[in-house]
DNA sequence: ACATTGTGTTCGCAATGCGAACGAAGTGCA
DNA sequence: TGCACTTCGTTCGCATTGCGAACACAATGT
């Protein structure tokens, strides 16, 4: 069909994405559904519904009263699979606690992938945040800086591929979207070695990160505080924090090292 | 084949399940998987394992290098789409960094399902605890006091088929094996309200729990501290940790009441 | 160089999972 | 209360999908 390049097609479990969308149905505060909801939502047949729920019924992932499903926290186990499976992130929370009683500001760890940073750790403050962050879920790198300075360890070659290629858009006035703008300050973010992007996503939002790096010295994750906008401005403050945060990736790195 | 009762087959999908085990095999502490090595630990055909892997990664859960396989972050929107099916448990968790940093004290939430519980919150403390309870593990639940205080809002007609069907196993010497003893020790924690569990599952555990109730005073979760048994047997400690948990507990019921 | 073991891929076949069609259970209106 | 109408869960014949034996290829040892 097409000449250039190769079109091997890889084989693909039909059914097993089906039951993975199921499984997400429930994400959106969702707590009980009916086969047909799920149907619905999942955009499947209601006959293949009825199969993957009852599956997972079986295997002990779902409950069911006859009329409504819902999740059990046997669920768990799979996106914690992810989690221990780097074992990386157990011992970090424990730090980033400390940090958050120094600075009494929220604490969080992401990873990139793709175009997104995934929320892998967070430790939040008494004064309840944006609840919709929580474990799991993820946010357009080039907006928040624990993308921005993840963006950094690219290659210029991987770079220039997801500038072309990454969906950028605009989420308020100060959000950054030419490319070539990026570009600059993602670079620059990496010679310093820290990010701040100030309400880029949000207007609420203010957040400074710095890289996690393996033994190799390879960038795996980042580590950052939120705050207020306004509370970032006043003066000293950054520089407080920036030093407070610095000292909390050291801890995390070197026991990243040790342990590996 | 058998005469007795409904022995009515629901439909089972068999790849979904072979896929789910997929997933887990990347569970403990391994991080990258050849093909041949998730098919052995999957116990799956290699041709299988290879199929599901790929569509694993055509949907953006796993990468490959052509070699070996990894998941990646995004895996964690299924079994984090619990988590916010619930939508209870984010906001808890400032409750309990407020309990932590008065306490200084490990708190974890716990939801009981079947025989077991399930991790679904943690805050740890400085001193690195038992890394591998994290969010997500599970534990029998006659042995921990996050179980049994969630056990004892069990029916009398629940309960007794708990007692008969539960592995009742030893950890320690401590651990209550006779069901019939076990049976008063849940209703009578049932009765003061809280949970007390010394060493039943290892030397170095002593945890205390109080249930957590939705707006209609059902018990759907439990909360605890845990600390080393040498602190728990200090005079006063009891009443104190039992009095700051019970507070916490409390904010979170009301705060649940309010929302659901 | 030649077994030998282990790993990834192919491909014909049938079991598996598909969805149109069916029946059951609500819902609204007269 | 009875009768259309909608919505939901289930059945079942058929084609597709996913199965694994067999194959090819790579790595390792002797």
């Amino acid at each position: 069909m097409n000449s250039d390049g190769q079109d091997e097609q890889l084989p693909i479990v039909q059914s097993f994405i089906r039951g993975l969308e199921v499984i997400k149905t429930f994400g959106e505060g969702a707590a009980q559904l009916s086969l047909s909801e799920v149907a619905n939502r999942a955009s499947i047949s209601r006959a293949s519904a009825r199969r993957l729920l009852h599956t997972l019924c079986d295997q002990g992932y779902a409950r069911t009263d006859g009329k409504l499903f819902w999740l059990t926290p046997r669920i768990l186990e799979l996106g914690f699979s992810y989690l221990s499976s780097m074992d990386i992130w157990s011992f970090a929370q424990a730090h980033m606690e400390e940090l958050v009683q120094r600075v009494h500001e929220s604490c969080s760890i992401a990873v990139l992938d793709g175009y997104d940073i995934y929320y892998v750790m967070r430790v939040p403050t008494r004064k309840l945040l944006k609840s919709t962050l929580n474990i799991g879920s993820s946010l357009p790198a080039h907006v928040v800086s624990l993308g921005r300075i993840q963006l950094a360890a690219l290659s210029d070659d991987e770079l220039d591929y997801f500038l072309e290629t990454a969906k950028i858009e605009r989420y308020t006035p100060f959000t950054i979207t030419d490319r070539e703008e990026l570009r600059r300050a993602i670079r620059e973010d990496g010679a310093k070695g820290w990010s701040l992007v100030d309400r880029e996503l949000e207007e609420g939002m203010y957040g400074i990160s710095v890289p996690i790096h393996n033994r190799h010295g390879k960038t795996i994750a980042a580590i950052n505080i939120t705050l207020p906008p306004s509370k970032g401005a006043e003066p000293g403050m950054l520089d407080y924090l920036l030093a407070e945060l610095q000292e909390t990736a050291n801890q995390i790195n070197k026991e990243l090292a040790r342990r590996q």
